[in-house]
DNA sequence: AATAATTTTTAGATTTACCTAAAACTATTA
DNA sequence: TAATAGTTTTAGGTAAATCTAAAAATTATT
């Protein structure tokens, strides 16, 4: 269908319209892919060829709708796989992401689908992202970042918006997985560090850390 | 590692290096490659570079040690994958080729070792070809082709040298499948096509068929 | 609005893997 | 052994994806 790195881009483009708003950047996707923005002028005249973007000389782009359903399958693909690796196979959630990025692109439809029955058709991911089903649906969690949560909340962990190994491992030192409930007790000022209990302990996390944990707030009693 | 295409060029030269004698030829890589022998010449210089074949100009190519590791490598996990898809996916044995020929491909030594763990370090993969452990080592399988065996003997299909669908199902229809016990009848001297009993059922399989079904003889009586 | 800074695009090269057509080599056989 | 058939290699080219350096466009700043 589409190339690895076709998928690649669509797949980075998609990501980043989900979290910046208006039209992406062509050096944010260079960024996205470490890779320089010249290459990235190039490949974005050949998805716009293949009308998978929409895409306007100097003004960024946005993908089209058979763009972003190319790009949705793809990470249904990554997180399904990530699925199996830590269910089945007893990865630890820091050590998927690497292998889930090349099983991502292999491609049978049929594959997939038989993979997702036999996980018994999971709803999210290890990082707890959610998992788009046959047709591309899925719901957004509704979820606020820890550092961003006022003083005295409380909720509990449902996902992390970055996947790499350094950070997930000082998560997993720190107690803070998903599922597990906490508590904040404030932010601090000086560093905007935030002070929360977890599994009946105080502990401190860096802002940097905090950004890029996902929470689910508790109904306010 | 390798690219994609090297490993695809070492697996296709250890496959005809365990049916035909003697070196490799050009020729032969052309045509398991569905490619043209001038591209298998550029291909050929490239993997002596690296070492992985010996290559004398118009005399074909042997593997290294190197490129026979590599090679097995491969193979070990295309058949592991193999198995992954009949006994846990619920493929059938006909519909896994093309998919494992991509899984072959993924990059991740624990992954490979994982797999093994999991699926309990099978021995042979759905169409009976024996899987390499760790070390690149397994015990090829003492076989006879169907073709060769003489009139009167039995014996029990233990593989097959053909894995496309089209064969695999027709084999299914006959009820030619693997640990399934035969009795020769006799080859017909007209066509060279084979009669044999199989499930109490006398059947008659033709010549190109029987070349691509492995048996292990019963011990004589 | 003019200039400076930043972003993006163009231009021209490189690498990998492939192709066709022609030349060179090897094997066969008359 | 000379001609012919068959195989393999060379020569030259294409397409995908990348790069660096320079030009062009946009955005920000006096």
């Amino acid at each position: 269908m589409h190339s690895f790195t076709e998928e690649n881009y669509l797949k980075v483009i998609y990501h980043i319209s989900q979290t910046e708003p208006g039209t992406v950047q062509t050096n944010a996707i260079a960024n996205g892919l470490n890779t320089k923005a010249a290459s990235v002028t190039d490949m974005l005249k050949k998805l716009s060829d293949k009308q998978l973007i929409d895409y306007i000389k100097y003004q960024g782009v946005t993908l089209t709708e058979k763009g972003k359903a190319a790009a949705i399958k793809v990470i249904r693909k990554h997180r399904l796989w990530e699925v199996f690796l830590v269910d089945k196979l007893k990865f630890r959630w820091d050590e998927v992401h690497d292998i889930a990025e090349e099983l991502e692109h292999i491609n049978s439809s049929i594959l997939v689908e038989r993979l997702d029955d036999f996980l018994g058709f999971p709803k999210r991911d290890p990082h707890g992202d959610p998992i788009p089903d046959q047709h591309g649906n899925f719901e957004p969690s509704a979820h606020i970042h820890l550092h961003e949560i006022a003083k005295g909340k409380t909720g509990i962990i449902i996902g992390v918006s970055e996947h790499s190994s350094p950070f997930l491992i000082h998560l997993e030192k720190l107690g803070l997985t998903i599922g597990v409930a906490i508590a904040i007790h404030g932010i601090t000022a000086y560093d905007g560090s935030v002070e929360l209990m977890v599994n009946a302990q105080k502990i401190n996390v860096s802002r940097k850390v905090a950004q890029h944990i996902l929470v689910k707030l508790e109904e306010t009693e």
